[in-house]
DNA sequence: TCGCCCATTGTAACCGCTTTCATCGACCCA
DNA sequence: TGGGTCGATGAAAGCGGTTACAATGGGCGA
């Protein structure tokens, strides 16, 4: 057993393509080569260096490569949270339509906070991502001033507004939800109660409150009487934003909710007051995740693409990184999902 | 404007702390002290240098700094899934908890597979990783030989098997299920369904299935009585599976579940076949995520300590990191939540 | 047999950053 | 006033890879 030669006497360190080259006799030009141009190597000098990888339990070091060669495969994704599975499907796509070009991708988690927010993203830029996937049209200029000046490419999903500057890849938030407003107010509900994230820096739950607003409108319904409580995502402020609304009089025929999680909490928040869904009130959710088909009864939500999302996403960064410019934003289709949450309301 | 004169007539290059440097005046020595070792630098040079960092718009490159100074300060976890929420308690407490020692995680996911896992494992390791988070105990000796010669402290967690030679903290799957089992069988229920996740490299899985059988051994039932579904972690996969036990005879009065996830579809899978739950027969689940609140009947579950599990996980990979050894497994407690899925067997 | 070409491999510069060591003054005390 | 001390800064050597370019030698045609 041969001792290294490099101040390494107690074999801590990792190997490293120097130990590699050593270790079967070649230069570290050709055990680069075996690894990433095989076919520029003879067989045989590339089995012995690929024996000594293995011998060695060799990897590459990954921040090393990626400074020489000065390309990562890498793209970065920054999602408002991990914690509940809105987010989930459309990540998995965009993750699958990537890892089939060779990319790996690094996710990131804000918690609905811009500061940390730029923070993560900076933090991918520096491990090298090639290209972004962010949330939302809204954030500080200064985020779009670091993509343009580090000319990292991005876009924008779950979201679609063409009055933005920057490309997306989503649906219309306040067109979704004025459909889904529609039917709730075709059923006869004149006292509806909303739900809802919180709008502060969050343009998709602006766009969904804009959306019942103007259903109100088009109903003919006093916009004033609206109901509305403001919680982040969670089962828990579903339910107690629910009971709060129940206290208020007129008494809500139907809560809406910003999305799918509260409108589960809503649906215990009913259940735990004693009131019937949807013969004494009507619930409605958005995104149509998992958590609305089974809550008893199903919710009555909107369907949002969350895979063509992701796909489309991945695809458009692919081109993006490659040089393209000038691509246009994608408009995906939102529609409602009626399910059993949603009845007639107990007033007509 | 002073043009560049390093070859990047474009701009396009992301800057370096040679641009920062220049632009401030001072030596690439002194703009690395102003960011790592702020006091080390006088004042009015710090501020020049911060002034240049951020009309550049720089921020460091993480793979040459991590090059550099040998440290990452990155810590890696692999978990099975991102799917559903069972991992994603755990992950949080153990991001946070690192995150308060400024460290970063990385994760990354196996889909259940042990290539996919090793594959990851690898990419970890690759991107510096300094310590690991795994799931469960078993995986190929390859991949803990792997860890080994790379020198990296991992800990497995989800899991507690004294038995095993690798230090973990988790909980004993297979005691928490006989303890649950031992409950179902207490209520009189003699023919019971169990719908698994699939066993084959998931000692989780398994264990819990012996826990089952340990049960009813000790309850005096015949074991070759159980039927057993094995399928993927789904609401859809569980929904089918209880359909098909239902098929069997004698019916089962009870349907154990690996996990939540698939006792919410069993649940949803009563419904459609218009059993009632628990009169007509029992659910229980297994890790008390938020799922478990929210379906009507709410369930009857394992709770699994998550963020313990994570918080302890962090903990013990930091001073593996800093040098101790010999650390000894941490067993926590997952004990029974009793909920309405779970009644009497309407046979007694 | 000689010379040329090309496939194969090696040499060494460089990617962006940290860190050791040397340098340079300013300041203090004898 | 001279010498020593010490804090601030700079020069330069790597960290572990990739790759342009040079060197080598075997095969082939004339």
């Amino acid at each position: 057993m041969k001792i290294s030669t490099s101040g390494d006497p107690d074999g801590t360190r990792a190997p490293t393509l120097k130990d590699v080259a050593r270790h079967a006799g070649v230069s570290t030009a050709t055990v680069s080569r075996s690894l990433n141009q095989p076919d520029r190597v003879v067989e045989e000098t590339r089995n012995r260096v690929m024996r000594a990888i293995e011998e060695l339990a060799y990897s590459p070091n990954f921040g090393a490569r990626a400074l020489a060669a000065r390309r990562t495969d890498t793209f970065g994704a920054v999602i408002p949270t991990m914690e509940n599975a809105i987010f989930a499907r459309g990540i998995q796509a965009f993750q699958e339509e990537l890892g089939e070009r060779g990319i790996t991708l690094l996710v990131a988690s804000s918690s609905y906070r811009p500061d940390l927010e730029e923070k993560q993203i900076r933090a991918l830029a520096a491990r090298g991502a090639e290209a972004l996937l962010l949330i939302g049209h809204q954030r500080s200029p200064s985020v779009y001033e670091l993509l343009e000046r580090r000319r990292i490419p991005f876009v924008v999903t779950w979201a679609h507004d063409p009055s933005q500057p920057h490309p997306s890849i989503g649906f219309d938030n306040k067109a979704a939800m004025r459909n889904l407003a529609g039917r709730v107010i075709e059923l006869g509900h004149r006292d509806l109660g909303f739900i809802s994230a919180p709008c502060a820096m969050n343009d998709r739950a602006r766009g969904r409150f804009e959306g019942l607003a103007a259903a109100l409108e088009t109903g003919g319904i006093d916009p004033t009487g609206l109901r509305t409580v403001e919680t982040p995502y969670s089962i828990e402020n579903g339910a107690s934003a629910f009971e709060t609304l129940m206290r208020s009089d007129p008494r809500p025929t139907a809560v809406m909710c910003g999305n799918d999680v509260l409108a589960a909490g809503a649906i215990a928040g009913a259940r735990s007051l004693g009131l019937r869904v949807p013969e004494d009130v009507s619930i409605t959710g958005f995104d149509d995740i998992e958590i609305a088909r089974i809550v008893t009864p199903p919710l009555t939500t909107v369907r949002v693409p969350h895979r063509a999302m992701g796909r489309e996403a991945a695809r458009m960064l692919l081109q993006l990184r490659d040089g393209a410019s000038g691509l246009r934003s994608v408009k995906l289709e939102a529609d409602v999902r009626v399910r059993e949450s949603l009845a007639r309301s107990p007033d007509c």
